[in-house]
DNA sequence: TTGTTTTTAATGGTAGCACCATTTAGAATA
DNA sequence: TATTCTAAATGGTGCTACCATTAAAAACAA
């Protein structure tokens, strides 16, 4: 055979896996419009027939679809594949996946989140109602409760629902998602941290409830003022709990 | 039969599936570090066995853990499933389909840009480096290259890679991710915009160079500022391309 | 008729097998 | 020594069979 034509390149063939194709179809359709929240794929045997593919292929881009969220999976007669409404959660398995892949570090995280949960602050000192307030008013109140009866283990539960409540008052749910992924992912290290027996975090209740009056006095350079120092005391305590996740190949 | 006896409650059975299981036993001992990038795991058929289960099941996991970008498929003799080091573009994919099922809107992703944008605009002016500058310097070279050429379409392409430099010089990787999940999706409308003819942002390299002289200078307020103008005149732009994205159930 | 129980059919969950395409190591050959 | 051929391992796919679950429909009892 003669040489190879230099200069010639062939740009790889990506062969596409059955299971590839139908994802993206799904998808197409989802970002077209015509599949929306609600509807019902066929059956698998009956969709795989149709698609020319075998079922173990469907089930495969079904499985993929399900784990993103976009579709339930449900048995039974009347059961099928319906368009779900997505899970918010997803993205904190994405943060935790990278984390335990060394591919970021816990202190890109708490960077990351005092950043963004300073933005959130001051999107909520401009936007919380009442409602919110009184539901982080009543929250904290349980925090009380819990840190009383020494509870620790429950009142990191609240501090996760803390966050969530303070997130869901930006009325952003990109931004709320984001901090979520954030935040609990950290809250695992404190959880495991508490559950160790370590030293719980002292004055919480007083510092939220120092915090839930700046936030109703609408006073943003001091409601991110106490939420900085307080993540970063936070994160501090933190450091020595990170497990060996090096970047090194 | 008797009645239910009242006040008991039961925890829902979820019953797990064999592909759940072998997910998280390979997440576990990812996070444990039993298992890192580039570690092989047994061939399909022998992880079967060895789990008891069939190789069905076998493959949703491994299907779903590639998703994830986990672990990389490989055929032939020595390929098989390695760990991977976590895909940064899966977030992006959650962003999309989130949007795609109408969960999230083009607003809340326009303001979320805006604002992580702007955090990441200042800790750049806080930490690039001259080599950062000059990267985004020939960035900037080439969009005025392709401006010239009229070649709008290449130019889009430019404007993603801007970001991204940009966000790499904020030296997190998370805000990175984040930062780059929301880009891509908005430069998916642009590009469509500017496919189908629409009016490409005039004086893009002018207001680039601008940006660019003030993160040299370090000069945070005005490059936040000219950050915060330009993408706000962007977002107006794209908010009549839009597709029905209504948040009904 | 009304309420309960039983039956039945549809559907996802799983196992197992066969075969193909790809890939690499090693043997055979020039 | 270099090339070519062969073989084996592995993921990709299709197919069948069977199980568990579920809800509708039918059968039955009051």
């Amino acid at each position: 055979m003669g040489d190879a034509l230099p200069g010639l390149v062939f740009t790889p063939i990506h062969t596409r896996r059955a299971f590839e194709e139908i994802c993206q179809r799904i998808r197409e359709q989802l970002a077209a419009g015509a599949l929306k929240p609600g509807d019902k794929l066929p059956a698998e045997r009956e969709l795989a027939q149709q698609l020319g593919v075998g079922r173990n292929a469907l089930r495969e881009a079904l499985r993929s679809l399900e784990i993103a969220g976009i579709v339930r999976l449900q048995k039974g007669v009347k059961g099928g594949a319906f368009i779900d409404e997505g899970d918010p959660g997803r993205m904190d398995q994405v943060v935790q996946d990278m984390l335990s892949l060394g591919s970021i570090s816990i202190d890109e995280l708490t960077e990351a989140r005092v950043h963004i949960q300073d933005l959130v602050v001051r999107l909520v000192c401009a936007r919380a109602t009442n409602a919110d307030f009184d539901a982080l008013e009543a929250n904290i109140s349980h925090t009380e409760q819990m840190t009383a009866a020494g509870q620790f283990l429950d009142r990191v539960e609240c501090s996760r629902e803390f966050y969530s409540l303070l997130a869901a008052a930006t009325r952003n749910q990109v931004l709320s998602m984001m901090v979520h992924s954030l935040t609990e992912i950290l809250m695992k290290f404190i959880y495991a941290r508490v559950a160790a027996g370590g030293t719980p975090q002292p004055r919480l209740v007083e510092k939220r409830r120092d915090f839930l009056a700046a936030l109703r006095a609408r006073d943003t350079v001091r409601a991110t003022r106490l939420m900085t120092a307080h993540l970063k005391s936070v994160h501090v305590l933190l450091k020595p709990a990170v497990p060996s996740t090096r970047k090194s190949t």
